[in-house]
RNA sequence: GAGGCUGUAGCUCAGUUGGUUAGAGCGCCUGGUUGUGGCCCAGGAGGUCGGGGGUUCAAAUCCCCUCAGUCUCCCCA
């Protein structure tokens, strides 16, 4: 084999297939899934946006955040000429920038986009967790009613129950406002500094850098700690507060369950207010299905001059396919050829090549095989396409101006005359 | 970035204390049916045993290096 994929990548191929650990489905489940997830954005009347892969890299640093581990250690960058791009990590960021590029404030009042495609980082590959993965999201650009943040939520676990992935957990928190952040900083920093002996070497330079992100610390001794430390909601100011509030009780009307968690904090710099976070029951805590928040303060972060009130989430593609396989989920069968030409001859391979044009005219899918196979090899062929009918065209048949077609499900068989054959497959097959 | 595990046909895997031309099942191709699929039977193609080096009369098997995959930690969707 000369080459083969890069690291943390894979094909999709029509037929599911492992790539070393993880099963990677085909090309059919992967357009149904993606299918469904749109169905679920146009249920919520969320307009789609396509933004390039390719993305600067200021743009990634400042939105992301510079003390992130995207930022500091996974990005996939590319040098051209003076500049440097960068493969997008997340899709947040360069929606936007593209809502601000495009004014789309402009199409007038809050935007409902989302998006669905590749990112990139350069972590180490594990089971779920590649280097070139897909996300889908969406982002509700440019209002601040708690009522956004509800509708997002309420969609992430609309997409997830129409796929019946119910063992799930949503939890919930709030981070308050950009000006409640540096009170709470402090507080944390001056806990934490004279247990610093009992830090790891991160968490001590997340001291320095960014102590929220202490909370996301797994290591039991440092969760010990965290008892007796500050705590998040005593530093959220009213407004902050009345929001959350206002958020959850609307979650409740729902009927959207979730479970409030003060210690959870997001990875990204860009969060404010409302955080959450989907986890799959069955993957533990490293089945994040899916993650999101307010984010009140990135539109001034990359460069606008008015600040964007904004709430959004981000989906895990593979992530979902993981828990799908994990619950049995039963995928539709992929399409099948309606007809399959079986041709003997040099004569019934030019004219059946000349039938198959005037049956994929009508609008019926249409196979045969190339090279001038056996019958049997042809009829084989049929078989494993999983056509529903084959045409048989023989010297006999051409003679007769009528072709032999055969139910393969029923495996029966009669003489259609070949100037019928359109017709009187379209209605077969319709049935 | 740290640690563990694994690399033998397209796929899933055997391969006994190192010993001749490296096997099985499935899949693929051909034939059994001079024009009929699914079942069955027979035959066939397909492998520098991940790569390189070493030990040995002899290496898929032992040693070293390397590459790839994978799992855990880290982190994240």
């Amino acid at each position: 084999m000369a080459f083969q994929t890069i690291r943390g990548t894979f094909d999709v191929l029509p037929d599911a297939h492992s790539s070393g650990g993880s099963e990677i489905p085909g090309s059919a489940a992967w357009r149904h899934v993606e299918g469904v997830v749109r169905g679920v954005m146009e249920r919520f009347a969320f307009e789609e946006v396509r933004t390039p892969v390719l993305e600067p890299l200021e743009l990634v640093a400042r939105g992301v955040g510079g003390t992130t581990d995207i930022v500091q250690k996974e990005m996939f960058t590319v040098e051209r000429s003076k500049e440097t791009y960068v493969l997008r990590p997340e899709v947040t960021a360069p929606v936007m920038r593209a809502y601000l590029e495009h004014h789309l404030d402009q199409r007038g009042g809050a935007q409902r986009l989302y998006y669905l495609g590749p990112c990139f980082r350069a972590e180490r590959p594990q089971k779920g967790r590649f280097r070139q993965f897909h996300q889908f999201g969406t982002e509700l650009l440019g209002s601040d009613d708690p009522r956004a943040d509800a509708e997002v939520i309420a969609n992430m676990r609309a997409v997830y129950d129409s796929f019946g992935v119910t063992e799930t957990r949503l939890r919930l928190n709030t981070l308050g406002d950009a000006a409640d952040r540096p009170a709470y900083r402090d507080a944390l920093r001056q806990y934490f500094e004279p247990h610093a002996d009992a830090l790891s070497e991160t968490s001590r330079q997340r001291l320095e850098t960014n102590p929220l992100r202490i909370l996301d610390t797994k290591s039991p001794d440092e969760r010990a700690l965290l008892d007796d430390a500050p705590k998040l909601p005593d530093f959220v100011g009213s407004e902050a507060r009345d929001h959350y509030e206002a958020v959850k009780s609307m979650l409740d009307g729902l009927e959207v369950p979730y479970v409030e968690d003060p210690l959870l904090v997001r990875g990204l710099d860009y969060y404010t207010r409302s955080v959450f976070e989907l986890e799959h029951a069955a993957l533990g805590a490293q089945g994040v299905l899916a993650a999101g928040g307010r984010y009140d303060g990135l539109a001034e972060a990359v460069g606008s001059k008015r600040p964007v009130p904004a709430v959004g989430y981000a989906a895990g593609v593979e992530r979902l396919q993981i828990a799908l396989d994990d619950e049995g989920y039963d995928f539709p069968a992929p399409p099948r050829p309606d007809v399959f030409l079986v041709c003997l001859g040099d004569a019934a391979e030019a004219a059946g090549f000349a039938i198959a044009q005037t049956l994929r005219r009508a609008g019926l899918a249409v196979d045969f095989a190339l090279g001038g196979r056996s019958m049997k090899a042809q009829m084989k062929a049929a078989d494993r396409a999983g056509a529903a009918f084959s045409v048989i065209l023989g010297d006999d048949e051409l003679e007769a101006g009528a072709a032999q077609v055969r139910d393969l499900g029923a495996s029966e068989q009669r003489a259609v005359p070949i100037d019928r054959l359109a017709v009187e497959l379209a209605r077969e097959t319709a049935a």
